[in-house]
RNA sequence: GGACGAUUAGCUCAGUUGGUUAGAGCGCUACAUUCACAUUGUAGAGGUCAUAGGUUCAAAUCCUAUAUCGUCCACCA
């Protein structure tokens, strides 16, 4: 067969994308014996719409361990799931089409939000095959989808029965743009220069106390102030009453050891409710609770004249009424850090809603013992667990004000309040759309039930995915082969949110941990080691990559670092993934030039001295390679595979080869060409977990495979242990040291590759080395070599190897 | 303020339990085109391993500080 000079990766890539579709080469197979090998991959949100380079870095770096899995003859279960859920995707949706969720019906704004979805998830699954990604698309679920529902009301029933989940109306975290609850996790720090009032109280005497805040509005909500016990400025006015300004109100001034005496003026002011703060003291202290925003972040009746206004205008219009009453001391800017939803920045508040909770916090030491028993691929993750799990200090809040999210199975009795859960055989069900199956409340008979129309925070469903893989409770046999899962694979950010609370559930549904060990990518970062966003161009598309150079060779680049650690994007190394996958593409052209009348018979053996080298050194790559992925290590195996390929084999081997090649020796030929032969294959079926199409495109012309054949689909490499020499391989290192000697001198004195060399001697202890002579004295055109015998000439020392070389 | 990671050649990154002269790719310089490959080959230049101490016969590697960057958490009056 001839091949054309140039690899041509476009059109490789997309003959093999659409064959292994076709014969769905990455299917799980249900009926086989092998032992399952399972991936729980992150669901990409919709509301995402594009693959960045960085996404595609972890992707990518833990699929080449599930292609390797898959050629150690498991049975891989890798499916792929869409977080279509939820608020990302209203939020989505509302921008997108510039809609109201309060002014639309709560139908239309589902439809749009299913429609949306279902074509984002096209693009998706485009981007991702496009990258090579070895998913079964058969196994894809969605988290609207109805199994997902199904299986997050089954665990809230599941909880609910444990005793593990309550409702209760309290002050809670609260995005009033998305008019929502959140939970902890929805939360993010966002630094900003505040401005820091002093603000004058007055004493019922009339006597003024200052007070520094940087929210006045929130002075109509004022219940109290507190001093430090300690302090002793204010000792003596501790339970004295104080007048708020402007609406003078009367407080008391109470302590806590909390209070910081240095901050502002040590009088701190206590609001329904400013900050999580204000909270603990109002619940410890019983204070009076005067809410005065509403869940629209509009001032209410209790703000008074500030009534309607938005929380930004109502500062504004206090502060100038404070100024021109001359209440204000002075006005300090201040670095501050404010907790806002991390899905659109806007600073939370604290409001008071019925919210339905998970009990996380009595069960913070499971969670932690769970913890150390996942492996961690890198270790060092786990402290960012652990940190997270010890620094939880709520309930997990997992009900939110929102429509498009998996309905709560409940309802209740509208006379007593008794709560009504779904039966388990009508999951999924929307309670605002069905009635309960039992006709009176067991408790009171009253006849009339009022379904909940809060839905669930989106991590209620993905927390599930290993479970909604498995088909928990649906499919008994499934779950007993694929549950716990063998592996979860996802970026660091997310170990709070998505890792943790999958840890929750499983602890409670399963009393186990949802997988064996967990691989932790980290970001892939723009050239300028900056976090890659849309919003600040310095996006680079995954797909545009692709489309530009080749999947093979983005693939490439993403093995540049090690797990977890953090890749800027560099387009010369996604250009030498390319040359890579041409140099693999050239070595096959002189492969195939050179086995042309070769015929394979098993009299066929491997004879020769440079044979035995190259195939000590590949086995000894093998075994390396073969740990290295054990461990997960992408990067290790990928540095040992290429500095075996390009310095040993390309550079090395195939020029010594060559001189048998030509020769009319029978066996010394027959011997290089069954060794080229099995050393390629062996090599291909290396790289094939990193570089999937070019590989795979070779191992088909090399055989002569049939179409369905997929290297893919082939057993790893075994260490061949009658090859194994080491030796040899000393020997192969002197080799190659001595012809570098022979080449660099070469240039040096002749300026020239082409000059002869009069005479080689070789001082050596070194036995065997007289095997590879005949292919030196050949290349380099030496007229004589002579062994431990001095010559003229000038000497070279290689002291590493106990050896010197004199050339003439 | 606490935690984790990073800091190694012009750039992107490796560097196993401390062990000769610290590596790779890209880029750069010189030479080479009848050769499987110019998406090439050969040779070369290029590093005080962030800084300061310490442990050791021996430190990029271990310890203690410090600085810078990234991330998470806490603080939020």
């Amino acid at each position: 067969m001839q091949l054309e000079k140039l690899y041509k990766p476009k059109l490789v890539e997309e003959k093999w994308r659409k064959i292994w579709e076709k014969y769905q080469i990455y299917k799980y197979s249900e009926n086989s014996n092998k032992p399952v090998y399972s991936i729980d991959t992150p669901p990409p949100y919709v509301s995402a719409t594009y693959l960045h380079a960085g996404h595609a870095m972890s992707y990518i770096q833990a699929e080449i361990i599930v292609r390797y899995k898959r050629m150690q003859g498991y049975n891989i279960f890798y499916p792929m799931g869409f977080d279509d859920n939820g608020l990302p995707t209203e939020r989505h949706v509302e921008k997108k089409y510039k809609v109201d969720k309060t002014k639309i019906k709560r139908e239309d704004f589902i439809k749009l939000c299913l429609k949306e979805t279902d074509e984002v998830k096209k693009i998706y699954e485009k981007m991702l095959k496009s990258l090579g990604i070895s998913v079964d698309w058969s196994l894809l679920y969605s988290t609207i989808g109805k199994l997902a529902q199904k299986i997050a009301q089954k665990s809230f029933i599941d909880l609910y029965n444990k005793g593990l989940i309550y409702q209760i109306e309290a002050p809670n975290f609260w995005c009033v743009d998305c008019q929502t609850a959140l939970s902890q996790a929805d939360l993010e720090d966002k630094e900003r220069i505040g401005k820091m009032y002093y603000i004058k109280f007055s004493k019922i005497d009339n006597q003024s106390l200052i007070v520094a805040t940087t929210r006045p509005e929130l002075i109509p909500a004022c219940v109290a102030l507190y001093v430090n016990p300690d302090d002793k400025r204010y000792k003596k006015f501790i339970g004295n009453r104080v007048k708020t300004p402007i609406f003078n109100q009367e407080v008391e001034i109470k302590t806590s050891p909390d209070v910081e005496k240095e901050k502002g003026t040590g009088l701190m002011m206590v609001c329904t409710w400013g900050d999580a703060e204000d909270v603990k003291k109002w619940r410890k202290d019983k204070l009076d609770t005067k809410v005065i925003i509403d869940k629209n972040g509009i001032f209410n009746n209790l703000a008074g004249k500030y009534k309607g206004l938005k929380i930004n205008q109502a500062r504004k219009a206090i502060v100038k009424d404070l100024h021109n009453l001359g209440l204000i001391e002075k006005v300090e800017e201040v670095r501050q850090a404010v907790n806002v939803h991390e899905r659109c920045g806007v600073p939370i508040e604290f409001l008071s809603s019925p919210q339905w909770f998970i009990k996380i916090l009595d069960y913070k030491k499971e969670f932690l013992k769970r913890g150390r028993k996942l492996k961690w691929f890198p270790k060092f993750m786990k402290v960012r667990y652990e940190e997270w799990v010890n620094g939880l200090s709520w309930d997990w809040c997992i009900s939110r004000d929102r429509y498009f999210g998996t309905p709560f199975p409940v309802w209740r009795c509208s006379k007593c309040g008794k709560v009504i859960l779904a039966d388990e055989k009508e999951l999924p069900v929307d309670p605002r759309e069905k009635s309960p199956k039992i006709s009176q409340c067991p408790v009171c008979g009253n006849k009339e039930f009022i379904p909940e129309t809060q839905v669930m925070d989106t991590w209620m469903t993905s927390s599930l995915t290993p479970l909604i893989n498995a088909k928990w409770k649906e499919k008994k046999s499934l779950f007993k082969k694929i549950y716990p899962m063998s592996l979860r694979v996802q970026a660091f950010e997310i170990i709070r949110t998505w890792l943790f609370y999958t840890i929750v559930k499983s602890h409670f549904h399963t009393q186990s941990l949802p997988w064996d060990a967990v691989m932790i990518s980290g970001w892939g970062l723009d050239k300028n080691g900056k976090k890659m966003s849309k919003s600040k161009g310095n996006f680079i598309a995954a797909d545009k990559i692709v489309d530009k150079y080749s999947a093979d060779g983005l693939r490439w680049w993403a093995t540049n670092s090690s797990l977890g650690q953090s890749l800027r994007f560099s387009e010369e190394d996604v250009k030498a993934g390319v040359k890579l996958t041409n140099k693999l593409w050239n070595v096959t052209r002189f492969v195939l030039i050179n086995i042309k009348n070769y015929k394979q018979s098993k009299a066929v053996k491997i004879t020769e001295y440079t044979d035995k080298w190259i195939m000590a050194e590949l086995q000894e790559t093998v075994k390396k390679i073969t740990n290295d992925f054990e461990h997960y290590d992408y990067n290790k195996a990928r540095i040992s595979l290429e500095k075996f390929f390009w310095l040993k084999y390309c550079d090395n081997y195939l020029e010594l080869c060559k001189v048998r090649l030509n020769s009319d020796n029978k066996q010394a030929k027959l011997s290089a060409q069954f060794t080229l032969i099995k050393s390629l294959n062996i090599l291909l079926k290396l790289f094939a977990p990193i570089i999937p199409y070019v590989t795979e495109e070779i191992y088909h012309i090399l055989n002569n495979e049939k179409e369905n054949h997929s290297i893919h689909l082939t057993s790893w490499p075994k260490v061949e242990r009658q090859y194994l020499n080491k030796e040899i391989i000393k020997e192969g290192e002197l080799l190659i040291k001595i012809m570098h000697q022979i080449r660099s001198y070469r240039l040096k004195k002749f300026n020239s590759h082409k000059q002869p060399i009069k005479q080689l001697a070789i001082l050596t202890k070194t036995n065997h080395l007289e095997n590879f002579i005949d292919e030196i004295q050949k290349i380099f055109k030496i007229d004589k070599i002579f062994f431990n015998k001095k010559i003229k000439g000038e000497l070279f020392n290689l002291e590493n190897y106990n050896t010197k070389i004199i050339l003439d």
